[in-house]
DNA sequence: CTCGCATACCTCGCGACCTTAGGCATTCGA
DNA sequence: TCGAATGCCTAAGGTCGCGAGGTATGCGAG
């Protein structure tokens, strides 16, 4: 199980980069991100609606309602053009602090104690 | 600027991070996070402290008091065994959340999708 | 036909925790 | 003497995931 605070952070990067590659809808979310994770991401729809809210109140993705192919409703998102800069920006930055984990996760060649 | 929710999953593994690599205390592990991260990670010292404090009732760190060379008290934490096994669980955590994320970031080559 | 399950969406209260802002003590240089 | 850096700690406020609960439809089993 993924801590809780790994997950808070996660949630928009992977929301976003998930619509980056194309429409997708709630539902369809939750099962990707639990695929893609090998089951280790476990995301409840509980807080995923929120996420998809506050990301369409900020402008960074929107919505439409569509009708699947077996006629039950559903609310497909997209990435909007806000949302593809907010989604560079986050990427940023997990890579910055990732670069700083690595660093400290890396063998201590370089270390300049004196130990 | 690093977003709250990515401070809130990364202040434990970095803690953890650094203490691994041997004693140290507050206001240092403060400087080494700026440093480490070319700046872009900027913690105060209002939450590193809670920080600290956590992880010390939850046994993963250990603190002692000590005297530094020009006089000042310091508090010295390391890593206990305990905090050890915390350490190597977050990291693959972290792991597993980037491996996700960078799968999502990759160009489309194996993509199944017929777009 | 009816029941249950998967699909598909939404909301609320609780608790965790970063942020901002403050406080206290010591050392050193101007 | 006075301020900045060092070094530690705490409190109020707001954000947000989590768990639980609610609504509705399509489909297969009995």
């Amino acid at each position: 199980m993924i801590t809780p605070k790994l997950v808070a952070a996660s949630s928009v990067p992977l929301v976003l980069s998930i619509l980056s590659r194309g429409e997708s809808y709630g539902y369809s979310i939750l099962q990707r991100v639990r695929l893609l994770s090998g089951g280790r991401i476990e995301w409840t729809d509980g807080m995923l609606y929120p996420v998809l809210h506050r990301l369409e109140r900020a402008h960074l993705i929107e919505s439409r309602w569509g009708e699947a192919e077996n006629g039950r409703r559903r609310r497909y998102y997209r990435l909007s053009s806000a949302g593809e800069r907010a989604l560079a920006a986050e990427r940023e930055e997990w890579q910055a602090v990732d670069a700083t984990l690595r660093a400290l996760w890396a063998p201590k060649i370089g270390d300049a104690s004196h130990a």
